[in-house]
DNA sequence: AAATAAAGATTGTATATGCAAATATTGCAG
DNA sequence: CTGCAATATTTGCATATACAATCTTTATTT
């Protein structure tokens, strides 16, 4: 591209937006789950422990909703957390539903987590620089808002 | 955060980086999957493809080293494609390793992904706005330059 | 040359993901 | 009250991902 092109704001991505993403995602997650591997963690049963604690008991659905995934997925995400011990699935008052609740346990692996999440996060802060990272976040909240969701 | 701190940049980041961009790997990666169904492709599967034919015949090794991914899911990933014809895999001149080839029904069948890719991006591309695709390719091209490679 | 180390790829095991279909339950129309 | 539509979740199937262990082949050491 000319100068006078760049200038001018008619920069066009390059290369594949879905591939780019999938190369960083494997990345970061390799980063945090080296963390969160030292207690017996994936980050994204962190993840899921983190958002139970901040949304309380909660139907299957409203979980997968608020974490923008599917339903299906959250289903069996949840599997190795209640063999574990950290999370239990009672009757929802409606029939059809049910009330996914964090253990006392859950609540005590949660904190020990969080720690290490921390660790992680700020690894991650030192390596791509904090101004790096915000706007990082900032962009992919800002992509989220714009694209459709499911 | 005060207006102060703000303009200081002593902002932080807030929130889990793996988290957000895992739900945005998601997102993303539907709004291409959704093209590529298609065609009976994952954009993952054609990311592949498109790595072969910028590659040529190719170690699995140095396949999986350019796309940033581990061989174990490297070997995995080929297993479909070899199965559709598309890919097929000989024996290395040393003897332990292998030379992964596009067939020639594997490259009419990328390109006609490609088709189908360029489509899913010029729609990202619109949802987004272009100078923020720009600007998150950017992101993530320095974030992996600064990961360190496993 | 035999023993050992190193290199390259695959397999075992486990989790993550999503679409479509199945299941179970509730709500509603007649 | 019966049957059908709507809701909530799970299962079936297929792919994506990675670490550790294994297997095969080549290279090195003594």
């Amino acid at each position: 591209m000319t100068q006078a092109a760049s200038v001018l704001n008619f920069a066009q991505p390059q290369g594949c937006t879905n591939f780019q993403l999938r190369q960083l995602m494997r990345r970061v997650s390799r980063h945090y789950d080296l963390e969160m591997a030292k207690i017996g963690l994936k980050t994204t049963q962190y993840s899921l422990l983190s958002n139970l604690v901040k949304l309380g008991p909660v139907r299957p659905g409203d979980l997968a909703a608020a974490m923008k995934m599917e339903a299906s997925t959250l289903t069996r995400n949840l599997k190795p957390l209640i063999a574990a011990g950290w999370v239990t699935q009672a009757a929802g008052v409606d029939g059809r539903s049910r009330c996914v609740t964090l253990t006392e346990a859950g609540r005590i692996k949660r904190t020990e987590a969080q720690r290490r999440w921390k660790v992680a996060q700020l690894g991650l802060n030192q390596t791509l620089g904090v101004q790096r990272v915000v706007a990082l976040h900032a962009l992919i909240s800002e992509s989220l808002e714009l694209l459709t969701p499911v």
